[in-house]
DNA sequence: CTTCCTGCAAAGGCTTTGCAAAGCT
DNA sequence: AGCTTTGCAAAGCCTTTGCAGGAAG
């Protein structure tokens, strides 16, 4: 097992791969490039760590480069997720939907402090095997998965006697 | 590893034992007991498998006993988590919270069938002490986890020539 | 020139909140 | 009585959708 470094940003050779890649599928979908699309995509890509829907359309605007409104943001992203250029993440965040990464990125999982909100990426192999035997037993096809693990991390319980009984 | 046979429904002296340890709660809140709260608990225990909020206010309609609003149910709602009657689960569904009963259940994790929508509960004690361990490594007190594979069952692969093509 | 993409505004769906009436202790 | 809970309606959020103008091929 172990923890994830923190995903190191892309540098602007990688990023126009994954443009490129993303060009590629939409190609491929009969569809058609947009400046405007790339422009989310670069931000997106840009962008380490999670991010809300929000902070992306603030990204994109801060770029300079374009400018993209949310609405299109809202659109453009199941494609940059189907071309698998960013993942869905904290799906336990019940106040709209959290992005990452995925592009040359390794597979993991978190572990989130309920208390102060951090969150640790980690990566176990032996866990990822046995969500397999699971699939096969149940004669799944696992295509993804969610695995969130919450409490509190080490720090907030240090501090806890006043920051506890605060939440 | 286990597949979980259907929660079996509780009879009725379980229900009226889960409302005691209910308002018990509530008490020690320094709340009062409420009719129309015990109606929406009673009627959620009865509830087998998962189900959203709007299904719960139908079940308490239904119930004919009572009659609860929905923005009641909602209120209601966080309290039978923390008393531990209930606890929110299927956390990739993006339209609304899901639910299910907690109250003398085992603990369970998902497998998902992104095509059909089929749910399989199951159990895997090797996973749960994985994710101990990992909270250990990270000095973290884990106080809940979710865990969710998704897939395609069986059936939908095999059904697969037109249908999967649908999807 | 045809089709897709974008911005804008409006609508949708789930959830929360303010308030006055009703309920519990 | 005094505080909690409830119903109702309105508001809040995030997200989606219809439409007209603009961009891409």
């Amino acid at each position: 097992m172990r923890r994830l470094h923190r995903a190191p940003a892309l540098d602007a050779a990688a990023i126009e791969r994954a443009v490129e890649h993303l060009n590629q599928t939409v190609r491929e979908h009969g569809l058609k490039t947009s400046s405007v699309r790339n422009a989310v995509a670069r931000a997106a890509l840009r962008h380490q760590g999670h991010f809300s829907v929000d902070d992306l359309v603030r990204d994109v605007r801060e770029g300079g480069l374009a400018d993209a409104h949310p609405a299109t943001v809202y659109r453009v992203l199941p494609l940059l997720v189907e071309a698998g250029l960013l993942q869905v993440t904290l799906m336990s965040a019940r106040d709209g939907a959290r992005y990452e990464r995925a592009f040359e990125r390794e597979h993991h999982d978190h572990l989130i402090c309920t208390s102060c909100g951090k969150v640790v990426e980690f990566q176990f192999e032996a866990i990822e095997l046995l969500q397999l035997d699971v699939a096969k037993k149940f004669g799944f096809h696992l295509t993804s998965h969610f695995h969130e693990l919450l409490g509190t991390c080490k720090e907030c319980r240090s501090s806890s006697g006043a920051a506890a009984a605060g939440r």
